[in-house]
DNA sequence: ATGGTTGTTGCACAA
């Protein structure tokens, strides 16, 4: 069995404890991180090492920052995009074979406002992971792309779609680029075992949201056909979003024959 | 009505 997790901690620094904890009790495998919000060299690799975990992280210090943490191995390490696709100036995709998977943690940008730029950033930026895909690997292969796709693919995501209609994480143009990837030969793990579960991943710090239901299922795991064949359970832990000090995600869980 | 909170090499900006 094969446990992935992924899980947009917000500040790796504020959240190590947390973290340190919850892997302790859940063992996870394979852990993709997103939002570490740290430099390189203030990663704590010698921390996870003692735990028996490898890691390797691709950060940029205040913002964004991506990572994979794994006791089953963690060859073949790729920052950014692969050769020969336009680079991206945040750190924002890590990729490894692990366990003989191919996995991707990513943190897709959040658009902020579609009349904004960075709202095209984001699309292009979904446009450019189609093809690090492509260069990267096959859909042939065991693949995950994981982390937070700041993207709620259907209505069921949404805690309220006529509260969120024509905002950013749920216009079609979004919403076509996971079916891109869809086609691409990956499937929304979660999905496919829990068609009709209204299960979200993150939830605003602000007005009591959590505590109101209020979330979007926006971080996802993808697989390949061989990956979803090999899915036996998956969830959110929901738990890790109470307590002192969260991050405003939770983590999602796979466990893989 | 556009509220509220958390994080950061913070004092503004991103989420």
């Amino acid at each position: 069995m094969v446990r992935v997790v992924t899980w947009n901690v917000n500040s790796l620094k504020a959240r190590l404890e947390r973290v340190t904890e919850w892997m302790n009790e859940v063992q996870p495998d394979v852990l993709c991180l997103q939002e570490t919000k740290m430099a390189d060299d203030a990663f704590p690799s010698l921390h996870f090492e003692a735990m028996g975990y490898e890691s390797a992280h691709f950060g940029q210090g205040r913002w964004n920052g991506v990572a994979i943490i794994s006791k089953i191995g963690l060859d073949n390490v790729v920052t950014n995009f692969a050769d020969g696709i336009e680079p991206d100036t945040d750190a924002r995709i890590i990729t490894a074979t692990c366990g003989g998977i191919r996995v991707s943690s990513v943190y897709v940008p959040n658009g902020r406002a579609i009349d904004d730029p960075h709202y095209e950033y984001k699309l292009s930026w979904l446009d450019r992971l189609v093809a690090h895909l492509q260069r990267d690997t096959s859909p042939a292969a065991d693949v995950i792309v994981t982390g937070d796709f700041n993207i709620a693919p259907a209505d069921i995501d949404v805690y309220d779609p006529s509260k969120l209609a024509m905002s950013t994480h749920v216009t079609t143009a979004e919403r076509d680029r996971i079916r891109n990837l869809e086609q691409w030969g990956l499937v929304d793990i979660f999905r496919e075992h829990h068609p009709e579960q209204k299960l979200f991943s993150w939830w605003d710090y602000r007005s009591g949201d959590f505590h109101m239901g209020r979330g979007l299922r926006i971080d996802l795991i993808m697989g390949s056909a061989s990956v979803h064949a090999r899915s036996r359970w998956t969830t959110v832990d929901r738990n890790a979003r109470k307590g002192p000090s969260p991050s405003d995600h939770a983590p999602v869980l796979v466990d893989l024959d």
